[in-house]
DNA sequence: TCCCATAGTTCGGGATTTCGGAACTATGGA
DNA sequence: TCCATAGTTCCGAAATCCCGAACTATGGGA
């Protein structure tokens, strides 16, 4: 298995973040992790609104955050820990993914 | 030939808006006529950076930009007038294109 | 130590999307 | 009417996405 790909934040590409999230349920896989400041990948994420996601499925889409740069994912026991890199993404950044997330919301409303 | 499809500002989606966004061509050419105000779409574009890009694909890049909302197509006489909807956008969600096109910027540098 | 359960990753192949050349359509001018 | 220019549509090849099945990694018990 192969260790798990972070960016570090200068290699860091607005058309992956863009793209990252370009898709609702991987936006709303990274509010919550945010929001949350941790989430346990996977299994506490089994579903997103009422859709069921398989978890090859989830694996890919966290996958897909984390070479993106928003996430950072470590193994903790038999358990995945995932943290927002949006800070850092914010340093970079400035202003991005908060006007994403917003959109996001304002489009829920 | 179907008319051009032009989504009412209120229909326009985040997802729509990050995903046309997150190819760097697509991204460049909507820099380009929304700096400009207006671009006469396709020959006009020929080329982003030192890349060719065939007439087809051209006409698809702006088909996902005028369908996501980004901008508006009108035929002048033989040739097409692309303008920017940023303002509209703008008004709809917030600091969104800014914070994208600052990022593109970013990077560049 | 061995076996099992849990959590994720990887593989494989079918479905979907993208790319781009060739053909077609639309418009204006000679 | 015919031609040139500007874009769109069509369609087959290439690339990507999706998800079930198989596999790997880790931490308990017994």
């Amino acid at each position: 298995m192969r260790p798990l790909v972070h960016p570090a934040i200068e290699d860091v590409q607005p058309e992956a973040i863009l793209y990252a999230l370009s898709d609702p349920r991987r936006a709303a896989i990274f509010a919550r992790i945010t929001k949350a400041g941790c989430v346990e990948a996977c299994s506490a994420v089994s579903a997103v609104g009422d859709q069921v996601i398989p978890k090859s499925s989830l694996s890919s889409h966290f996958k897909v955050l984390r070479e993106a740069g928003l996430i950072r994912s470590e193994r903790h026991g038999v358990e995945m820990r995932n943290h927002s890199r949006c800070a850092e993404v914010e340093a970079r950044f400035p202003g991005l993914l908060s006007a994403i997330m917003n959109a996001y919301a304002a489009q829920a409303r």
